[in-house]
DNA sequence: CACATCTATGCACACGTTAACAATAGTCTT
DNA sequence: AAGACTATTGTTAACGTGTGCATAGATGTG
């Protein structure tokens, strides 16, 4: 259906190579002869085939943007920012295909033929065996968004044991002394980061953390509901609650408004992710900020250079969290 | 470096033919044979080469899923639920391309080769040129989200009109009889049908709108916060307001609190999407949910049928809206 | 037994593109 | 003017796979 190279060969009356060389803006044409080859090109509607190009080139055109699920887990909102920022660097140049890591029954199908590069995003240490897998296979790759250690492989994460010390010493240094935390999603590594960092604000300001201040939560509002819950029965309550993210925070909110009480009034709360709601809520969350977006485009960007260039570039790239201070958090009396 | 059919046929003494014959468990061969090349190809780590597959199929094995945009006025839920539901559909079947239709510069590299089928999530009377691109490309299409009449095309939605419609009938049984309306993003066909479904609803119970009750919005929580802090300064304030989507009502919500009132004591409020935070939010928020995963999935599955079965179905499916009542409409005394 | 029929396999080509090498004509050098 | 060099184009093969047609052997049939 479509026009060939050879169709354009035929009409400007030279051989395939020739329409193939001057389409690729090959010096060794003379320019007459592309122009007019690029007129009947024009004319023909030519689109090369793309199918047949990497068949020789070796080349895809294809980029795996991955996720460890695309089913349970992963919020909206992350998703989002990650696939925009990704796709504000590659625009044309790749065709962005998207997974989730818990669709494939087994990775043989990832093969350097049919991806020019990967990019994971990563939430979960079971991720690790596709990662081996791709490394393995010499794809270029970058992980984001969680911290790994197989050799050979870009990283490009935020600092978020950092960003969790700085919303406990902010919580401390409010007053508060009676701090409870709402842990994030079991296995997922950036649970163990955010609630390392809180720990180690607690530690630093020698603030011990009872058992009943601890509560285990999923990432959604459920379970954020459910543990403030646990500790609005609490003899004596926490004064503030940090939450492992911002959803877990909402339902956290919730809980305590049903209770017949007031946030930030009678009992504070902090998030995780500063999501796009976390403004609007009521009080407006204080909360710290992934740079999800930057972390993304920043690992495309460094992957690209690694195709292009034919690197192997390795390095494990750290970007600043940032607390975003709102409403919901009261500042105590001395 | 990778395997490739004539590898096996080597390692097996036979054809090539009979190796391709063979794994795709064509009739003609015997089955002992198959079993044998089976093993090496497994021994061997065999994968095929898609782009050479493609190339003599006529087949890319990719689909195409393409919003409107993906820099900015498309919600993050929205994108999810959209994603989530066509992947749950194709699986390893096919690969899936993400693309925002506003990076295209030119539509010149979406060919037959290149996508055996695509799924437009539009949003915006924007997207007609790229629909008829592909629609004259004979490419496989279904528009989803939004009513298209470009013949040949498959069409699933929701019924906008009739959820907003439900809305609004649903605020005049709760007595209120003072309604205003903060209005979608303009362009967008989904906020031509919301607010023409609010309207017939209240013409229905012979309600009018005041020009002061209604206000344009952006589809975000600015906009809705805005238009609130309007409506609030007005001498004769509404009772009830519609918000076009969730967004805008979680930023209406926050106006009415910051100017010491409470929702819905003084002022109830309809939101439209049911996002995943409404029923979260203080007050949970009443809205109409939309089925985006399920008008995805059966979106995905159609056009699946067509491109499978060579078909050129060309019809229009209209999916229920729910109103999923929750807190944030009072029930005033007649 | 001669012929037709069926079964399992191979040969050769095609898909659309790029690239190594060959060929031709023109230009320069001495 | 012969040889060397340059600029431009063509010839041919290759990438990995699928398929129409030919082939060879086995089986059936009257």
């Amino acid at each position: 259906m479509s026009a060939t190279i050879k169709d354009i060969a035929k009409l400007a009356g030279v051989s395939h190579t020739t329409v193939s060389r001057a389409l690729n803006n090959s010096p060794l044409i003379q320019e007459e002869t592309k122009e007019r080859i690029r007129i009947i090109a024009e004319q023909l509607d030519y689109t090369p085939n793309y199918n047949a190009k990497s068949l020789v080139l070796d080349r895809s055109y294809n980029l795996g943007l991955f996720f460890t699920t695309l089913s349970n887990g992963t919020s909206a909102g992350f998703f989002y920012e990650a696939i925009r920022g990704v796709n504000s660097v590659i625009r044309d140049r790749y065709q962005l295909i998207v997974k989730g890591i818990d669709d494939y029954t087994s990775f043989h199908s990832i093969t350097k033929k049919s991806f020019d590069g990967i990019i994971i995003v990563s939430q979960s240490d079971d991720d690790g065996p596709i990662i081996e897998h791709i490394a393995n296979k010499g794809i270029p790759l970058v992980v984001l968004n969680r911290p790994v250690d197989t050799a050979g492989v870009l990283n490009v994460l935020s600092d978020e044991e950092q960003g969790a010390f700085h919303a406990g010493a902010y919580l401390v240094n409010q007053g508060h002394k009676k701090i409870a935390l709402i842990e994030g999603r079991k296995g997922f590594k950036s649970a163990q980061n955010r609630k390392a960092g809180f720990e180690r604000a607690m530690e630093h300001y020698g603030i011990s953390i009872p058992a009943a201040f601890r509560m285990p939560g999923l990432y959604d509002l459920e379970s954020g509901h459910q543990a403030m819950q646990q500790f609005l029965s609490l003899e004596e309550r926490p004064t503030a609650v940090f939450c492992c993210n911002d959803e877990m925070a909402l339902g956290a909110i919730k809980a305590v408004f049903e209770a017949g009480l007031q946030v930030p009034k009678d009992i504070s709360v902090v998030g995780f992710d500063d999501t796009v709601f976390a403004a609007y809520v009521t009080p407006a969350l204080t909360t710290v900020r992934r740079p999800i977006e930057q972390i993304s485009k920043e690992g495309a960007l460094r992957l690209l250079g690694n195709i292009e260039n034919k690197l192997h570039t390795t390095e494990q790239v750290l970007l600043r969290t940032e607390l975003i201070v709102r409403e919901s958090v009261q500042l105590l009396q001395a």
